[in-house]
DNA sequence: CTCCTGGACTTAAAGGTTTTCGGAAACGTA
DNA sequence: TACGTTTCCGAAAACCTTTAAGTCCAGGAG
């Protein structure tokens, strides 16, 4: 806590100049001669000054702040989208005003309204799940551009994983490991994101003319589903060789139960998880090959399109962002453990 | 994406009024007929109005904004501080400018003066561990509450966890269990955590005149860590019957390879961990008694004394906040497994 | 009738910055 | 000397809102 803020006008009369001289001084502008400018520039230092934010929004219409608006109170799919767009605004210093709906449309339109009113530049909504969302977009007057989970309306713009084309990379990395006996078990079907990855599966075996074996395990996306769908799975498919888990809680459950019952991962059963939680995904016994839905990079880009957009040039439409398969011991090959 | 935002103007000239009256009747205040209110309500609602933000702080001097600065990417501590701060601010419109400088002290600086130059009204600092940090407000035009990291400089507003109490209730709850052989696995010395969490167990078992089973085992806050140090213990200190962990990954760790050593939780040993990190804490068998350090409750504290502060009566100092011993089945009485 | 009161509304200033435009000085050229 | 050009700087408007102060008018009291 300290002295009152200086303003253009203090630095501009300790300078001994008018406020339009320190103004252009300070931006950098032409038309003030050196010995000038090197005045001004000492008497800001000499007072801290720090331009007013607001009145220079006020003046310009731009306020070089975005709006990220996030369901997921958790931070699992938020902090790393917030993290890429600070990398991608960063240089230019924009800043990010953050809010949490907590799942709650009335949360979210009371924090829409005051993300308008403080005159964000853009918005990136940021969904819980890859499921498609309702729009918020409509008669704003501001872009706006949705991650992880898209919106409903195909004219917005926005990024999600690419889940069926990764769940295919897992899948013929499986298959490429010389496994033809793979089994899927994932989270509940009413998640997109459960039904995509079971598709990429369906489609990577088909190309390579391999039967899935048994039904594909649905539950919630816990440790503990894993766990005891491991048991089911084992028990109904003695010679499964490999598992595509639909994510790494799940696979951890798996591991560790496969491990209990005697088999051996990767040697005797591969394991694939979905997620790179690092606390679980490089935890287990062995570490986990697993899916990285590289999410920072999808806020990064997401950032960058917002910027795109904010400038006029939107590109809409639902874009899939690739995945990364982080290959760890969970699938070596057999007899390589 | 829609048209120009509307100003007061173009509601007062709607309505026919002037913008004094126009902003006396949006604002509620007294002086205007009710017919006239009416009319210029209806016309903000017709152009959809939202009073800018920014000639509001411009004024006024205040923003309803605050700043939040942290330091932990991964968001394990900020977060819940946030979404605290969210709730203690929440009512009353508040909003979060969150700035992450990823432990470094540059970045830092930088964002410092965005949120200065954007007039916040005050500021959270959210630190990656409990160490003590440097400063950050001194001569600040604002004021400065830290939260989880407290400042160095005890004339600073500090609100940390009570690691020591919560490591001694933690403790005497296995004392009250009936457990007598209490050993001590957790993180690295140079973080103050792990020092406080030791000094905690240290009073609890001088007080009950019970000696420590074997040294404090001190290395990484992680999993494999835990397991580790299980095999070291178990090997040592046979007879141990209860482990106080510093961490939940510890702790799941440890327990994973107590169980497959034959050693039953809790009837052999009971096992204590520490964050109530629930990915982990509910997910391992048996599901973990550990302490919550109820950061969220922080983050609501931190956010109301930054209100009072915003009003002029800070209370400086560090404020070490209750934690909470969430007990789950790794500490059942033995023989009530 | 005049004067006063109070209600309803308007005018204008303030807040800090950027930007446009015009002015002044210095200098060179005819 | 007169004039044009260049270089540097200042005055003032604009952004949008709130609020203190002022205006106007109807109606009541004297």
């Amino acid at each position: 806590m300290a002295t009152k803020r200086a303003t253009i006008n203090d630095v501009a009369s300790l300078a001994g100049v008018s406020i339009a001289t320190a103004s252009k001084a300070l931006n950098g502008r032409q038309d003030v001669r050196p010995a000038t400018r090197e005045r001004v520039l000492a008497a800001a230092a000499e007072l801290s000054f720090q331009p007013n934010a607001l009145a220079r929004g006020l003046l310009s219409g731009q306020t070089r702040t975005v709006g990220l608006l996030t369901s997921d109170s958790v931070g699992r799919f938020g902090i790393p989208v917030l993290l890429g767009a600070e990398d991608a605004f960063g240089a230019d210093e924009m800043a990010v005003l953050l809010c949490d709906a907590r799942g709650d449309a009335i949360r979210e339109q009371h924090h829409l309204r005051a993300l308008l009113s403080r005159r964000v530049d853009g918005l990136i909504v940021v969904g819980e799940s890859t499921n498609p969302r309702p729009s918020v977009s409509k008669d704003l007057p501001v872009p706006v551009v949705y991650a992880y989970g898209p919106s409903e309306d195909p004219d917005d713009v926005s990024f999600v994983p690419d889940d069926v084309g990764a769940a295919a990379m897992a899948v013929n990395h499986l298959l490429a490991m010389g496994r033809r006996k793979i089994a899927h078990i994932t989270g509940p079907t009413h998640y997109k994101a459960a039904r995509d990855r079971e598709e990429g599966l369906r489609l990577a075996l088909a190309e390579a003319g391999v039967e899935q074996v048994g039904q594909t395990l649905s539950g919630p996306w816990s440790q503990r589903w894993g766990r005891h769908a491991a048991e089911m799975l084992l028990m109904a498919e003695p010679d499964v060789d490999a598992v595509f888990c639909g994510s790494d809680q799940i696979a951890a459950g798996f591991v560790e139960t496969a491990r209990e019952r005697g088999r051996r991962v990767p040697d005797d059963i591969a394991v694939v998880g979905y997620d790179n939680w690092e606390v679980l995904s490089t935890e287990t016994r062995p570490a986990l090959t697993t899916v990285d839905m590289n999410l920072e990079l999808l806020g990064r880009t997401a950032a960058q399109h917002l910027f795109a957009a904010i400038d006029g040039k939107a590109t809409p439409g639902v874009h899939k962002m690739p995945c990364q398969l982080v290959i760890r011991d969970s699938t070596s090959p057999p007899g390589v453990s």
